[in-house]
DNA sequence: CCATGTGAACAAATTCACAGCA
DNA sequence: TGCTGTGAATTTGTTCACATGG
């Protein structure tokens, strides 16, 4: 029962119960309590059944869920059940990191192929990932059939490039360039500034100092 | 007035509103409207008053706020005044990519050294950063006065390098490998999965499948 | 009897709407 | 007049506690 839309929070920890759950199953268990799951993963029990019960009922009464069962529900609903193809946009640094790094990936998301305005860079690959120039990008979307764009581009050029790889028939986008995009309402679109998370463990610093500072 | 803990959610947002205000002085602009900030980076006005509001009066009513000075307060409040050291763990693909990556920050934050267990990479460096093995440890820490650890380290063997860098003295952590970490209470921790970014994608790829298949 | 599924209580975050000041 | 700062209203998310069913 996919009743309403499901919050971004809700889906982030669906992704974690289904990394926990397949830790489960590779050591042979069968069957698993939310209890068991909060305990084993420092979760909560309680939120771990409300995420579930959205879908249906999964659990059986006094056992507990089927690991088997429960792993397939979820990688479905995510649509890890089959693969999707990913378009590197930027082969710099960061780029070419991800292209490898996403790759790994059970087969749920490969790279597929990669942008880049180098002409140095243009004809050769990264890993087994060839690289093309921004004028084939249509074709390139095109031929590979993909689905999703990485971005990792510089910051000026992010929404000029955001826009143009929709344009070019792209379906969602993963932006790792620190501006806050105009989006198209349309097409799923996620962003992740890494410098971000850096900046908030350096509050969290900040705050140790001061509090220190003031207690003497 | 910094009363109490500043939330997460909250933080995210100043980070947000820096890079905007970064950009403003760039142009030259003194002084700024919530409006206008929210209009110009596609923010809510209302949220920016709220969240700027909690350390005190800063704008003038009538005006806005001053471009500067509220540049000045948000860096200070962050702590980006100062720099941070920080110490990569694992130089891998995604490793070498953040050390790189991360560096070329405004000289808030700068990687200072790396350590690997790869006997190969030991010695060596990425870019400026030396490698170091992980004997050394505990003196690199020392030595460089790293505060922040950035672990990009296979899964299975964070927890056990978590627990070790804050045994070496290291104040702050961020995680890139997908497990959720037993954290040191004392030790701000923040945990960032990559995957989980292309998974939400993927639900949202998978939630249009559906709807468009049954529309037909 | 035991763990799920859920309504009700609680908490957090966001948005609204406007009083008050430059 | 125009925009901040803020209580009050609303929405969203989490935790509690227990009735229900295998």
């Amino acid at each position: 029962m996919p009743t309403g839309a499901i919050s971004s929070l809700t889906l982030n920890r669906l992704s974690l119960y289904l990394r926990c759950l397949r830790r489960l199953r590779e050591e042979g268990l069968s069957t698993v309590s939310s209890l068991t799951l909060a305990d084993r993963f420092h979760l909560s029990a309680a939120q771990i059944r409300k995420d579930l019960a959205q879908f249906g009922e999964f659990g059986i009464r006094g056992v507990g869920y089927d690991v088997n069962k429960l792993t397939d529900r979820l990688s479905g609903l995510l649509g890890l059940d089959r693969t999707h193809s990913i378009l590197l946009v930027g082969a710099g640094n960061l780029g070419s990191a991800l292209a490898r790094f996403l790759s790994f990936e059970d087969r749920s998301f490969r790279v597929v192929a990669a942008i880049d305005s180098d002409p140095k860079k243009i004809g050769t690959e990264i890993g087994e990932v060839p690289i093309h120039g921004p004028a084939e990008l249509q074709t390139v979307v095109r031929n590979t059939g993909a689905e999703i764009a990485v971005l990792a581009v510089p910051t000026d050029e992010a929404q000029e490039i955001y826009d143009r790889v929709i344009e070019a028939g792209i379906r969602s986008v993963l932006n790792f360039a620190p501006v806050r995009l105009a989006r198209d309402p349309d097409v799923p679109t996620k962003s992740v500034d890494l410098r971000i998370f850096l900046e908030e463990l350096g509050y969290q610093l900040q705050a140790r100092q001061v509090a220190t500072d003031a207690a003497t």
